[in-house]
DNA sequence: CTTTCATGCAACTATTTGGTTGCGTTAAAT
DNA sequence: ATTTAACGCAACCAAATAGTTGCATGAAAG
């Protein structure tokens, strides 16, 4: 049951291989537990504990097939994490804005 | 010494309290910590904790004056983070434009 | 059918994290 | 000058995290 949290979602993408793994299929593709962990410096537990958390977060698509787990990025969970920077932004303009306009009504 | 390193900063926003404390900063203003830890069901150094972390990440500014210690956001790691997420977002992009392409010039 | 390979499950460990409390320091207010 | 308020530092604790290993299972290949 993924969460699609804010915080949630920042949290899996706050581990360098994490981000690596998201890196690896930012192409769009589909890649197997062994496919992801080739070269990384740890078991193959460990990265299929860090596919779970990405998928956990939303960040993934799962799809078992035959004997394998092929993983795919979620492009909608980017999105919903970019989102929520961008509101940020949007909240520290608009407050500068109006900032602006309530200086500008002063002076007119 | 902040890092802004991506990881790093994810890792600093994957915590609801440290996210609240981007939101409540996110107008651009300074506050101090206690200011910050108002309505928040923690110590006062639970707060300091959090804002170090923030701090450590590169996401805030921080200014003393006086005998308190004033925070605010940093635009440009909100920012970076969010560079980030485009990059992922672009690779995809590119990819299925050079598929789309290649399979345009298998057509023509 | 037997073997091999990709995975899941569970136990265990070390480190990090999110929180606490107590105390000392320094700046502001009375 | 004394008190109060905002902070920093350090010790401590429980829970979560990132990793390990060993073993069981189910699909593919021989």
């Amino acid at each position: 049951m993924p969460s699609s949290e804010p915080a949630h979602l920042f949290a899996a993408l706050g581990d360098p291989t994490r981000l690596g793994l998201v890196t690896r299929l930012s192409d769009g593709s589909e890649r197997s537990i062994v496919q992801l962990g080739e070269g990384l410096p740890m078991s193959r537990q460990a990265v299929a504990k860090h596919l779970d958390v990405l998928h956990g977060a939303g960040l993934l698509h799962r799809r078992k097939s035959g004997r394998e787990v092929h993983y795919a990025l979620r492009r909608d969970a980017i999105e919903a994490a970019r989102g929520w920077l961008d509101q940020v932004n949007a909240q520290w303009d608009g407050t500068l804005a109006r900032l602006k306009a309530m200086v500008e009504e002063g002076d007119g």
